[in-house]
DNA sequence: TGGGACGTTTCCACTGAGTGGAAGGATGCG
DNA sequence: CGCATCCTTCCACTCAGTGGAAACGTCCCA
């Protein structure tokens, strides 16, 4: 019998609970899923066997459960990472053909810098981006061109949120990354060395749409010691001005 | 107040229902989700607020309703969609830039081969396969090799479920099919002209993980006229040779 | 072979969360 | 200005959802 205190969650949130647990991909038994949405086994039991009845989860022959591929399809139609992807993707190509090093496609959402696609070279530097991942704004090409062109309210909120200092050269200081975000709207143009990941250097460039806005990021990340080479810049904005122009965007 | 015929669905099924009708990716608004999930106007107004609250739907500034980031980030961690992804991209690159046309990457769901990469050459055939959309087993290279290494069972559900004829290439013949499921069995291979695509010709080669299992399909789907190029039937092979050797299998 | 530790599944009586019709707004169009 | 369309809020009724507990399975070790 129901006897002690009720969940204040709703139904909806509960599920929402479940789903947030699967979050990192990994594959969970009914016990981790309970104790990760906090829920009782007998309703954690009941609501997994009600998502995988639908598609969004299964349960593998190992009674662990995993996404499935109905939130796989259901995800990869969000219309604006596969508007962006479709227009992006040729031309990241040929970045990636003309680099052989890690070529990114980004966009903000909220604080962080979601990766919405990654190709990357053979011998490209170890980095920790992969797609769906979401890195802050502060330290990465793709975060800091985006920051450099949202609104005043999200520098503040970043600066608020006591912004990590991953390598001696990431920013953190409102001075100095004011003066970088100028820096970077006027060149248009982000160039920084060693900023996340050590070894590597970066080079990122605004994506416009149709009506001038900036809504996406592409960068390159190489090893630093070829940071002399002429062609990550000038690819990089290419390519940049390119999907722009694939999204309907005119100087 | 709640007089009439109560909805025999849980709530749970009401908030996949609304999932359900962003299945195409489209932006709806309030009424025509409500029509799509054949649900009350107001309650599918409260469920869609839940989804919006949680962040798998946003609301646009015109009031329409669609896929949020969230949804996106936890699709893309769907694990078999990103392990084979990551074992398969470079792969993928490699056969792009070698032929120049559309390079496939599907797995079989049910009875259909679900698109899990798609990259294209600029100048390729037009295809109507996209990422994350699903195509009938027995009209496309993947679909045909996925269903060759398929249980008896799959292939009877799909004669059962009357295949369509696309175009006069199309095998919809239980003794047609069982002929050519054979012959790819027996080759590693798929090769056919004009089943699915006027134009268009595919090749067609399995993937095994380290069970030795076929887990998906690599395919080419090139110009009708380039046919006799030998690179295609080559560079299939290699890519679905290397693609299987990066998830572990060993001959 | 037996027992106990652990994870999963089922059961069921209680109750407040969810429901949806209707009324009230907001907006647009002729 | 009146009508049509779409969105939002309200609220009283009631049954769907709840979760503790008990039954069931499985594995491991002695």
């Amino acid at each position: 019998m129901a006897g002690g205190a009720r969940d204040e969650r709703s139904v909806a949130d509960k599920l929402f609970a479940i789903a947030d647990a699967f979050a990192a991909g990994e594959e969970l038994t009914l016990s981790e899923v309970a104790a990760r949405a906090r829920l009782p086994l007998s309703t954690a039991h009941r609501l997994l066997g009600e998502w995988v009845e639908w598609g969004g989860l299964v349960r593998g022959d190992d009674g662990r459960y995993r996404l499935g591929m109905k939130l796989w399809r259901l995800g990869v139609r969000q219309p604006t990472a596969r508007r962006l992807r479709s227009a992006a993707l040729p031309y990241l190509e040929d970045l990636l053909e003309s680099t052989r090093e890690h070529v990114h496609l980004a966009v903000r959402d909220g604080l962080g810098a979601v990766y919405l696609e990654r190709l990357s070279g053979r011998d490209a530097v170890p980095v920790i981006s992969e797609v769906g991942s979401r890195l802050p704004l502060h330290a990465t090409g793709v975060g800091l061109v985006l920051l450099a062109h949202a609104g005043e309210d999200v520098l503040h909120e970043v600066l608020a949120s006591n912004p990590r200092k991953y390598l001696p050269n990431t920013l953190t200081e409102e001075r100095e990354l004011r003066i970088r975000l100028a820096e970077i709207r006027s060149l248009g143009l982000s160039q920084a060395v060693e900023e996340l990941t050590r070894g590597a250097f970066s080079v990122a460039a605004p994506v416009r749409d149709a009506s001038g806005e900036v809504v996406a990021a592409v960068s390159i990340i190489a090893h630093v010691e070829r940071r002399g080479e002429p062609q990550f810049a000038l690819g990089v904005r290419m390519a940049a001005r390119g999907i722009s122009t694939a999204l309907g965007w005119r100087p």
